[in-house]
DNA sequence: AATGAATGAGCGTTCATTCAT
DNA sequence: TATGAATGAACGCTCATTCAT
């Protein structure tokens, strides 16, 4: 399921990647799914309850999802789930952790570098775009926005883990930038403005792809194209 | 551009703001809830119940909401509800394009206008922020957001009568303004460009405000300074 | 609708009948059905309920009938039942009351004659079919048969009023050709021997008639030669 | 003509009949009914069920009965009740095919026999009396005729697995014996005249039994006689 | 008398959670 | 550890009945 690329990584959170979407499991009539054979081992019983749970909550939400057919997915009894997590909002928090933590690693050594900002800003959208929009970490962080105000828990976690540290390697990053005249100075206090593009894109793929097919990459590439062209600054 | 109309604006959605949030309905011992209106008169149940319904929905989404706590904080039956709408789903895709209808007016007559672009955009902010950031409005877009995908009607209304037109409208001026050289051709084709920091200013107000208050004006107009500064253009 | 040949009649059950079937009132989008003209006048009201009672209740049974399809059939609001019947139950026992009241006048003067019994059965064939069998009576009775359970009091009445003197009067009558032997005595203790395919006819026609149907009048002629055959007698 | 086989029968529709009427479970204060059964072990679930929900179909109808009520006098919680039935109409039918079930098997055989005609109907009627009058087939019976109209699968199967079998080999055998003198030709067009005071009695049990009660086997008895005394045939 | 909006108890059904095995 | 049958609170929706007009 995409995300091939994620070469190196071996962490847990991977594992939860690359189940079947097997739409319509509650149409199915009966009997077991053809459950994910991770079930099997002792070990990846967790993973494979996360796996399940990613699927069933992307596709009908938080609320909508029946551990039911989280257990069905996953190839196990529904009272096995309690056994891994205490409860359905847990099972959902602890989703979203599993897989929003694998990002964080890489975050501290963004703010290290020191290459052009333009140059610095093509890799971001070449890794938000594989590593997060083309993977299924695109319907974790839509989860987030959905239901993340049922979550403050989570929202707090995902701002003080994720968020607040990508902006703040940003600050840090296009204040040397800005110094050099690379950039406006107005980047510097709202780095939101350069994400802003990528929740559009995340949004928009969810609601109105069918009706207006958005080459996201391209409009990525825009946006950066238009904020750090060679000469700009404020 | 226009949707200034809302100023003398007396109709149904404008009785819906201005509700208080009243947490905890749920919590609430017993009897009737001090109602938000009482619903005085026949007209004004209609407005009643949409009022407690966006309450309801915007705190706890849509699948979450009980129309036991909707009738209770509209001062009326619950039975009454089904009176006016056909069910819950009704209840919410009514609910949404009230809210948002008003907006349609305004939208075709802001391809019109031939103003410079930075000072258009300047007026555009403005008028986000005032007619819906400050607004209920803002709930509404959020539900849009958190729930649309359960309700593809409504998404497709969304898209079709809100977003496509104000993209459409978009385009053709920026393409005149591009032709002039205000502005940067990259921006004709991805119009979401320009709104994209005010889906960011949505989303991070549902989910992010308390950790890190968010002055969405500032950052608005420092994404148009960038966009259109004077002198701009690829 | 049929009953057109009950010409002397002018009791006020006769106007129960005649309302039109109007299948799937429920189904109307909204708007009154276009009602029954009766309902206008003062007087006719009482009656336009029991008619479209008739149609609701003979259509789907007395639980699934809705005192709003009622209402909608007669032409008239829902309250206004109430005006006139104290509650759902009472119409139903008051409806069937008023269809089978008339049946009570003609049944004590059938134990008067003295014609030959062979040709008495043929006359109350006839009579069957012509007032019961192709009438709303029909419905009535069905109604009796199915819903009668539940209401003991309209059991009683139906037994006391109806049945209880139909078999007095028949066992009167049966004697005396018994005792010219133009009949087997067993008949004069069980006279339901002599109704029972009229009970076939009723039911038969609500469940199986799509699949088999019954020409009753043919069946009912059978029975009774084979019953009062000339020459026979136990 | 068999049928005999309900003899050694312990299958499931045997459970079923001797639960008590057990009047007004719905007017008991509080805490479960001294359950029927308590429903032991899992198998018997199933059958408790059934059990109960032939009880208070029998007392009250399809419509009226709760499910609650069902689930109280099998001694389960409500929600059980959807591990063994879709739901409540689906309960309904198999409980109906469930009873009536067993009777389809030794029907065919009755078409063979060629005992004399009114010894074959002695048999039947003690086979009616014994099979279902004295049993809870008869409140089966009862509701097919009361709510087979809302069930037309029901009816239809009833119409086709039994009633059509059953006529058909009364049809075969009538026409052997008609050929031989024994039986008027009419019975073999219309075999319901000889079935017709088997309905009457489930119907007049049902509702006249006490005001009036009726001897049945005595009354189906006379009727054989009627139809079958030596000597007879038109 | 007549209306029909409003009520609220009631019921079928779902599903997170528990627990005996 | 794992199961999955069982539970029962919850919720959407209906509809007989009431009542202000």
């Amino acid at each position: 399921m995409s995300m091939k690329k994620a070469k190196g990584d071996t962490s847990a959170t991977r594992q939860i990647a690359g189940t079947k979407p097997a739409a319509k499991v509650r149409a199915q009539a009966a009997g077991k799914v053809a459950a994910n054979s991770r079930a099997s081992r002792g070990a990846g019983r967790r993973e494979a309850i996360l796996a399940a749970a990613l699927d069933e909550f992307s596709a009908r939400g938080f609320e909508a999802t029946r551990l039911d057919d989280v257990a069905k997915r996953a190839g196990i009894a529904k009272g096995t789930i309690y056994l891994y997590f205490r409860d359905k909002d847990t099972l959902f928090q602890e989703l979203v952790r599993a897989m929003l933590a694998p990002l964080i690693g890489g975050i501290e050594a963004m703010g290290a570098t020191d290459l052009p900002v333009n140059l610095l800003a093509e890799r971001l959208v070449d890794l938000f775009v594989r590593e997060i929009y083309e993977t299924r970490r695109q319907d974790v962080i839509r989860l987030m926005i959905s239901e993340g105000r049922r979550f403050p828990k989570l929202a707090e976690f995902y701002y003080r883990e994720v968020l607040s540290r990508v902006f703040d390697a940003m600050r840090a990053l296009l204040k040397r930038a800005a110094a050099r005249g690379e950039v406006p100075v107005a980047l510097v206090e709202f780095p939101q403005l350069i994400a802003a593009p990528a929740l559009v894109a995340i949004v928009w793929s969810g609601l109105f792809e069918r009706y207006a097919p958005l080459d996201v990459r391209r409009m990525l590439k825009a946006h950066i194209d238009l904020l750090f062209a060679p000469g700009r600054a404020a």
